[in-house]
RNA sequence: GGCCCGGUGGUCAAGCGGUUAAGACACCGCCCUUUCACGGCGGUAACACGGGUUCGAUUCCCGUCCGGGUCACCA
């Protein structure tokens, strides 16, 4: 058979060869070792939390060796595409800082000489390479319809090895004429890899992360082009990575499976077969409707909140909050490394692709709230204002209005205990901090207090009568807590902890005790930043007034 | 079912033939303390199982079990 005559049917207003796309895209100059990878994500909905792990991955490893991360969009799948996909990928992982050096930058804008980086705007591409397969007598027409498929697999049922190959690979031997009849009535086609896969073959794949991987060699006649000419995604993967050029290929390690069609089609299309790097994907436990763990399972967008990256936005985690949980997933030396350099930028931190996990790892709210709290201690008072206002503005309008209001005060709010060599660890998300600091607020605030097991209510109330005799909003620290050590003797405390310690019986409590009543009776809290500062804050009318409403309520 | 990957405390994880089997989160206790925190110290808790190989296996090999992935004109 006559492959060119064969290849000219085929695609007939194709006039390019694939050395004009080689010349157009000419190898990358780029020092030594650098590394080329992208974040290669189909518009199927919006960006979730694998994704973002990965392109995070991606983007790690090509900046930590001077190279290039970019940004290619695989809509080669038009019926499960979404509206706003891409923009929703891009936006969503420009919010976590992740920005890629080239690729799609927008719905419609490149930025790049790879370009298009769009899969459905490089259809001539793919079909140049397809019509060169053709040529080289490693590709053919398939006129098997779906039912016929269909059949196949059911009859394959039993065979160790399925797929399209060998005797079931009805269009393998088809002739010219054949072909030409076909076409000619109209029926359509899809392109097939003329695999030449030696079922007794072994291939050793060796990835970058599990390391040396022994498989069957690929001997399936694999759909090339789709019958509308859309490339598969195999397909697409070889042309794209080669003509791109990128030199590791990071992605979830459910295609590890495929590779071996990957290798053949890269050696059939003369290209050189890129590093693979697979990585295990975040999971998520599963639990039965009593609640008992049954197993673990990928997370999922449609099962789990977490998975979807806008819930990390909606609670409020600061989008380098949730980078670091990842790092430490990803290197678990992150943690040693963030604990030696506290202040030191996330992009310092030297990322290694060697050291990821070849296993899933749950995802942990506990943990990714602890790393949280780290990140949020560092921030000064003014960047926890900006945060929470922004936050505010998106998710809760009537706290907008109260932080936006005095924004001196908001800021002096989130000033006490935070500097410093040891800042408070109060917060974790941005949601949690309008409960946390209600008391700031007379229209937030609402003493429903609850006394401790260890203070009688006679006892509370008269500490408080006490206080509020002595309370004066002109002392400083030093002179406010001499204040409510003086108070305690009379009481029945004692205001040395030690002396409690050593003699529990003997004192009705501590100066904890009564300064933890006051804390209550001003900010209906049992731990709060520095009460002093509080009250200060407060002012001296508004904290008289806290003191008498709490002693209304204990009449 | 075939093929592939994985299996160290509740979770994330070091470890790569000889270790008292790190560390972090969570939990518990104690200490510090001018309140609340921060912090410090300590504790509970692990090499899935069975066979080899070896003087010696968490580490190597084989089997079993369990978990995951994949077998599309989806990515």
């Amino acid at each position: 058979m006559d492959n060119l005559q064969l290849a000219n049917l085929l695609f007939p207003e194709i006039d390019k060869t694939p050395e004009y796309y080689e010349n157009k895209y000419p190898p990358r100059s780029l020092p030594e070792g650098a590394r080329v990878t992208r974040f290669a994500p189909s518009p199927t909905g919006f960006l979730h939390l694998g994704g973002l792990f990965a392109a995070t991955v991606a983007a790690k490893t090509a900046h930590a060796s001077n190279g290039i991360f970019y940004l290619r969009i695989e809509d080669t799948d038009k019926k499960r595409e979404v509206e706003g996909g891409i923009g929703g990928i891009i936006d969503g992982l420009a919010y976590f800082g992740v920005v890629p050096d080239e690729g799609r930058i927008s719905q419609s804008e490149d930025k790049g000489d790879y370009g298009p980086y769009r899969q459905s705007e490089r259809r001539e591409i793919y079909q140049t390479f397809a019509k060169a397969l053709v040529e080289n007598g490693l590709a053919y027409p398939c006129f098997c319809s779906e039912e016929d498929l269909a059949e196949l697999r059911a009859a394959q049922e039993n065979e160790p090895v399925k797929g399209y190959h060998g005797k079931w690979a009805k269009c393998r031997t088809l002739g010219l004429e054949q072909i030409q009849e076909n076409l000619a009535a109209g029926k359509p086609w899809t392109l097939r890899l003329r695999s030449q896969g030696d079922p007794e073959k072994k291939i050793i794949i060796d990835d970058f992360i599990r390391g040396k991987i022994e498989m069957p060699a690929n001997v399936a006649d694999i759909v090339l082009l789709k019958q509308d000419g859309i490339p598969t995604y195999h397909f697409a993967h070889c042309v794209d990575d080669h003509l791109m050029r990128s030199t590791h290929i990071v992605r979830g390690d459910e295609w590890i499976a495929s590779v071996p069609v990957h290798i053949e089609l890269f050696k059939a299309c003369g290209f050189k077969v890129p590093k693979y790097a697979h990585i295990a994907p975040i999971m998520k436990e599963e639990c039965d409707e009593s609640g008992n763990v049954i197993g673990k399972r990928k997370l999922s967008k449609r099962k789990d909140p977490e998975a979807s990256v806008s819930f990390y936005a909606q609670a409020g985690y600061p989008a380098e909050s949730v980078n670091e949980y990842l790092l430490t997933l990803a290197n678990s030396n992150f943690e040693d490394w963030r604990r030696a350099n506290p202040d030191a930028p996330q992009e310092a931190f030297p990322f290694n692709l060697k050291k990821m996990s070849a296993s899933g790892a749950l995802f942990d709210l506990a943990k990714l709230n602890d790393v949280s709290k780290n990140v949020i201690c560092r921030f000064s008072a003014q960047k926890v204002y900006e945060n929470v206002l922004a936050w505010a503005k998106e998710q809760d309008s009537a706290f907008y209005e109260l932080l936006a209001a005095d924004a001196d005060f908001a800021v002096q709010m989130f000033a006490i205990d935070r500097g410093g060599k040891k800042p408070r660890k109060d917060i974790a998300k941005w949601s949690e901090v309008k409960d946390y600091y209600a008391y700031f607020f007379r229209d937030l605030y609402e003493n429903d207090f609850a006394l401790p097991e260890n203070v009688s209510r006679e006892d509370a109330a008269a500490i408080v009568r006490a206080y509020k005799e002595v309370y004066s909003a002109a002392d400083d620290k030093d002179a406010w807590f001499a204040r409510i050590k003086e108070l305690c003797a009379p009481l029945g405390f004692t205001p040395n902890v030690k002396e409690y310690k050593k003699a529990p019986d003997a004192f009705k409590g501590h100066v904890g005790d009564v300064s933890g009543i006051i804390r209550i009776a001003v900010t209906g809290r049992r731990n709060t930043p520095d009460l002093c500062a509080i009250l200060a804050l407060l002012g001296e009318e508004e904290v008289n007034r806290r003191l008498e409403a709490f002693l209304e309520k204990m009449n």
